[in-house]
RNA sequence: GCGCCCGUAGCUCAGUUGGAUAGAGUGUCGGCCUCCGAAGCCGAAGGUCGUGGGUUCGAGUCCCGCCGGGCGCGCCA
């Protein structure tokens, strides 16, 4: 309907300018959007205004020629000249009716388009450490990632979500040795636990199942595992320093001390069992949320190829590594960057920003159109670092998009519920899941934008009552899911063709309301898609749910004359139709009773 | 200190490339079920859009300063 309107208004253009009242440039987009009165038509154009001044004219001069030469169409029920020069247009009935068609027409495919013809764009999000379950936090990535998908290839792009898995680095093997700490502390050898370790309670877990498994096979006596080790981290219970032991150089001592102590194959063996452990879990967890994935990149696997080697070599080639103070520095401030950051640390180890560079070159080396990447919000200085090293390797920064994900902030009783990760005692993403359920949680994740910190009211999600936009939108559902049983029940028959034929009979200013919200559909998805924007789509089911109820409310379905009551099914079940759509996009049930 | 994000009704938030009289939900108050699901609907009240300038036909939206909040500024990830 847009494009139809805005075609017109296109076609109003060249004749003009034809006729010599406009000068030759013409511009790509015409600016058109749904009227908020109603009394200003369906859609305005804001045109005139904004070429008033090209054309030497008064805006509203030139909105009367432009109406002049607009070329008839049967949509159009007239059009009007507003205000300082808004040329508003009122579409006729049958523009909307043949929305309803359209909907029962294409079923599952309404609201999809080819706007991004097949182009490949990638889309990396969660992406946690698994050093451990999937914290709240990372759920709204999980929520708001996938969303973002679904909203691309709804129109028109080819997706390929990813799941970037950092199995290689250092932080893993923290994990491992944090896991046979607990294990040496489960056979009771008196250990003390590294200020930087992992002491989360599902590390005890693994390590009891490390135990139960292999036994005392793994077990060396305390004295010998924290022999000549360098001073830890120590703090007092306000969190002050004490003394000048340093946390890094004190786990990375005992990383080292558990690999010579165990031995390789041991160490090995720890190390897997740790990482399956978790990352079996993170897929579990994520596969019940509803979040599935084309594909899981190791970061282990690019650096056993050599990426990480082969892409520093690249940029030292290029002339923008150098050595300072025993560490390889990558220049990135020659693009941007506020300062040159560490490649390669002065223990030969490479940095997590070196595998980054190597896993999101090799990201367009696979030939994606289009990169995103899901981030939270604390990592936002990081963007201009790596979008320093992809232009210092020769590739446009602007193929990849970086969608940064403020925190949520849960809620209970009108009071914080979270816990700090500084303890290991945090809400995870399955406990939130089985209290508020998936499609409260998928709905409620998104219902922000991105960029906005989310208050997550736990006691909302989970009322089953208007106050909450799930159970309102999914209602509206189930109320058509309804109508149909009832509809068996009285021995009505029903017959979408002859509801087609009648549509017109929907005169009705709650229909005529429902039958504009029903049309905008495509719109919001492709605002949706193309913004990045899933609360777009919930704000926008949440007002169509709203047009629904209003007129359920005032007027009756099945009534006793069958035209119009087939008129009225089928409005009703292309409003089902638009909803389950639309919650499908957010990965949100649409049950058909409650 | 520097950088990024945010500031709109009591509370939580929308506000479409700058457009017409700034909107929802919630809360408060008041109405609506002999009738397809009241898990619903309708109405009232509630605003110096943090603040001061600027840009223009027009600014919640764009630019600059200030105030307030969050995050970041590691050879951590």
């Amino acid at each position: 309907m847009k494009l139809h309107l805005q075609t017109l208004l296109t076609q109003a253009i060249d004749r003009l300018r034809q006729d010599g009242w406009l000068p030759g440039a013409v511009p790509v987009d015409i600016p058109l959007e749904r009227s908020r009165d109603r009394t200003h038509g369906d859609f305005a154009s804001s045109l005139a205004l904004s070429l008033a001044k090209i054309a030497r004219c008064k805006p509203r001069d030139l909105a009367e020629r432009m109406v002049a030469a607009l070329p008839a169409s049967d949509r159009l029920a007239k059009v009007e000249i507003a205000g300082p020069g808004f040329i508003n247009f009122f579409l006729t009935p049958t523009a909307y009716h043949a929305t309803v068609g359209e909907i029962l027409e294409r079923g599952d495919a309404f609201g999809r388009s080819a706007l991004g013809g097949g182009r490949r764009v990638q889309v990396e999000f969660v992406s946690a450490n698994p050093t451990g379950p999937l914290h709240v936090g990372h759920g709204r990535g999980a929520a708001f990632g996938a969303t973002v998908a679904n909203l691309l290839e709804a129109v028109g792009y080819q997706v390929h979500r990813e799941y970037y898995v950092n199995d290689a680095g250092r932080q893993m093997n923290i994990l491992a040795a944090s896991i046979w700490l607990r294990y040496l502390e489960h056979c009771g050898e008196p250990i003390r636990f590294p200020s930087n370790g992992y002491r989360g309670e599902y590390v005890r877990t693994i390590a009891a199942q490390l135990y139960a498994e292999q036994g005392s096979a793994y077990v060396v006596p305390a004295a010998r595992v924290f022999a000549d080790l360098p001073a830890d981290e120590v703090r007092d219970e306000a969190g002050n320093l004490l003394g000048t032991g340093d946390k890094e150089i004190y786990i990375d001592a005992l990383v080292e001390r558990a690999k010579a102590l165990l031995g390789d194959h041991h160490y090995r063996y720890l190390f897997e069992r740790g990482l399956n452990t978790i990352l079996d879990d993170i897929r579990d967890d994520l596969r019940e949320f509803g979040v599935v994935y084309d594909e899981w990149y190791s970061e282990r696997t690019l650096e056993e190829q050599g990426a990480v080697n082969q892409t520093l070599h690249r940029l030292r080639t290029a002339g923008y590594v150098y050595e300072k103070e025993g560490a390889l520095w990558f220049r990135s401030s020659a693009f941007g960057d506020e300062k040159d950051r560490v490649v390669e640390r002065d223990n030969g180890q490479t940095t997590y920003f070196a595998s980054d560079i190597a896993y999101h070159l090799e990201k367009f080396e696979r030939g994606f159109d289009w990169v995103i990447d899901v981030w939270g919000a604390d990592h936002h200085g990081y963007v201009p670092r790596v979008k320093a090293a992809l232009q210092a390797l020769g590739e446009n920064p602007d193929r990849l998009d970086v969608l940064l994900v403020q925190f949520a902030i849960l809620y209970r009783n009108g009071e914080r519920a979270q816990m700090s990760t500084r303890s290991g005692e945090f809400v995870t993403l399955r406990e939130l899941r089985q209290e508020v359920g998936n499609d409260a949680a998928r709905f409620f994740y998104v219902m922000r934008k991105s960029e906005q910190h989310l208050d997550f009211d736990l006691d909302l999600a989970k009322s089953q009552s208007k106050d909450n936009p799930v159970y309102y939108i999914q209602y509206a559902y189930a109320r058509v899911c309804s109508v149909l049983r009832q509809l068996r029940e009285k021995g009505f028959s029903r017959d979408e063709q002859r509801g087609l034929a009648h549509l017109s009979q929907l005169s009705e200013l709650h229909e005529e309301a429902l039958l504009v919200a029903l049309s905008r559909y495509p719109e919001v998805v492709e605002a949706a898609a193309l913004s990045h924007e899933p609360h777009q789509l919930a704000h926008y089911l949440r007002e169509l749910a709203n047009a629904f109820h209003t007129y359920y409310n005032e007027h009756r379905v099945l009534v006793p004359d069958d035209a119009l009551r087939d008129a009225r099914l089928n409005l009703s079940l292309a409003t089902r139709q638009v909803i389950k759509n639309g919650l499908n996009l957010l990965g949100v049930s649409a049950p058909e009773v409650m």
